[in-house]
DNA sequence: GAAGCATAATGTCTTGTCCT
DNA sequence: AGGACAAGACATTATGCTTC
């Protein structure tokens, strides 16, 4: 099995009223530093694209990225490109980016020109940046940029940011450093939902676990299925007592708590999202303190008061 | 600039309570 | 019962972070 750290340069509409609507980034770079199971650089891949849905590159985008459309027209087109990445890849491979965009970007883009997706379900891949917050102990959701935690690791700086194959790079030196037991942190590109009960993700990490559903039709038929709101002990796999019946401050996100007799407080979270057939869910559950406990039962009183 | 995510703030409509 | 206002339920908008 080999890591695949790969980086996405792209641009979009220049004018949003021009904007294709299943497409609004347009991939235009792709870079990847190849890693064995003992995470050292086997290979590396760097290919640019000709566009064609987006001709003229965006101000700020193309500032950033420091590339021309002059540049681009004799690459090949993206479904080559793709193709060619992908068959560099091979095929027992775990991919990891820099934050949760370039997995999904990756396959809106194939899917747009009719490539078919990379795997038949939800697809498991490792985001650095999170993994980089969990290593140094920092929370998840206050994520640093790339050229932060290159700075506070003091790597050079030598490579530019912003250029696929360098940040790639910047990206495969910054995961050599993760502790091993930490790689057990997977996040998913759900852009190919699970299509039965038997393709839905149950999966156990350290502090928590997680649950990622089938779709449905309505967000009713979500909210009322055994499985989607159960409230298991993900340790002992016992019901438990609720002890807050599921709530939501705004529609899309549902919260309840139950009690287990040996693991103390579960509190559990349900994230509504959209399908391409529906609606599905993943949900989240992990043990909290009483203290814990004390503030969401706030947190549903404070939701109600407003 | 735009997307995606989480959360904070604001808005609208319904329901509840107190008082006359 | 009806008026006045408070509080709850739910929906929409704004903010702040990252990615390009």
């Amino acid at each position: 099995m080999n890591y695949i750290i790969f980086d996405l340069e792209w641009n979009q509409s220049s004018r949003k009223e021009r904007e294709e609507p299943h497409l609004p980034f347009e991939i235009v770079e792709i870079g990847a530093v190849k890693l064995n199971e003992k995470r050292e650089v086997v290979d590396t891949f760097e290919r640019r694209v000709r566009p064609q849905v987006y001709l003229s590159m965006h101000r700020i985008t193309g500032e950033l990225i420091g590339l021309k459309m002059e540049e681009l027209q004799k690459e090949a087109l993206f479904p080559e490109v793709a193709k060619d990445f992908l068959g560099w890849c091979g095929k027992d491979v775990l991919f990891g980016s820099w934050g949760p965009h370039d997995l999904p970007e990756l396959q809106r883009n194939m899917d747009y020109f009719g490539m078919e997706p990379i795997a038949k379900g939800p697809l498991a891949y490792l985001d650095v940046q999170k993994l980089y917050a969990l290593f140094t102990g920092s929370s998840t959701k206050q994520r640093k940029s790339l050229s932060h935690a290159i700075l506070e690791m003091h790597f050079d700086q030598e490579r530019p940011f912003h250029h696929a194959l360098s940040d790639a790079a910047y990206t495969a030196e910054i995961f050599r450093l993760i502790p091993e037991e930490l790689l057990q942190n997977f996040s998913f590109d759900n852009h190919v939902t699970p299509r039965g009960k038997q393709q839905e993700i149950h999966i156990v990490f350290d502090t928590y676990a997680k649950y990622i559903s089938r779709s449905f039709a309505t967000k009713e038929a979500l909210m009322k299925d055994p499985e989607v709101i159960s409230t298991k002990c993900y340790i002992c796999h016992r019901n438990l007592r609720r002890r807050i019946r599921w709530f939501t401050p705004n529609g899309k996100h549902y919260y309840a708590l139950s009690e287990c007799g040996i693991h103390g407080f579960m509190k559990s979270k349900i994230r509504v999202k959209k399908a391409t057939d529906g609606y599905f869910a993943e949900k989240t559950s992990k043990f909290i303190t009483g203290e814990e406990a004390e503030q969401l039962r706030e947190k549903q009183k404070h939701g109600k008061r407003k």
